[in-house]
DNA sequence: TGCCCGATTAACT
DNA sequence: GTTAATCGGGCAA
């Protein structure tokens, strides 16, 4: 059994946490899968939700790393985060797509589809899969209902720019799993 | 208080 | 390819 991710693993750069969760195993009350896709928000980037300091919403990214930053996203969706770097950085990598493993079922009936693509295919279906909401604002990393397990090997990282943005547009701050099938959009070659 | 807009998705043509 | 759904944050007044 791969290990458990402890709080140390997310005290460094977003940009160096972010690549490394590509083929990580991501639980949430055992349902979920190995991360496909990431993206790095910096405290420094202008297409953060810290750039412009310190709020209700986003208080958690300016407390301690190792802790979920979850926000309403159009109205609508979800979408889940894990705070990086040394406390007060600000900075946060957004989970952008799982290759479900683990819960199929659970995440069929959340989810309203059987295609196993459509599951955990973009930051707000993960998290209407996984069961999170709000009410999982700022919980701990490194315990339940969350599980993070280290990947076994060695993973092959594409790497490409940010989606759904409109600052700071040309970044490479998107990572994902080579040719996964699980991403929200192909990377180009 | 009012207004604009977004780290999205699904259902359209 | 386009667009509606839907609501809280952030800022102007």
């Amino acid at each position: 059994m791969p290990a458990l991710l402890r709080r140390k693993f997310f005290v460094r750069s977003v940009h160096e946490v972010a690549p490394e969760l590509i083929g990580a195993t991501l639980l949430f009350n055992g349902v979920g899968g190995v991360i496909v896709e990431v993206e790095a928000y910096h405290q420094t980037d202008a297409a953060a939700h810290s750039f412009n300091g310190r709020t209700a919403r986003n208080a958690v990214m300016f407390g301690p790393p190792g802790y979920a930053y979850i926000y309403r996203s159009y109205g609508i969706h979800w979408c889940l985060n894990f705070v990086c770097e040394p406390e007060g950085i600000a900075s946060a990598v957004l989970i952008r797509a799982l290759a479900p493993t683990h819960g199929l079922a659970a995440m069929r009936r959340r989810r309203g589809v059987a295609d196993e693509r459509l599951l955990c295919s973009g930051p707000g279906r993960l998290c209407q899969a996984l069961g999170i909401s709000d009410k999982h604002y700022g919980l701990a990393l490194d315990q339940p209902p969350f599980q993070i397990l280290a990947r076994g090997i060695a993973a092959e990282v594409a790497i490409g720019p940010r989606i759904g943005i409109t600052k700071a547009i040309d970044h490479p701050w998107r990572y994902g799993l080579k040719d996964s099938r699980f991403v929200s959009k192909p990377f180009r070659a």
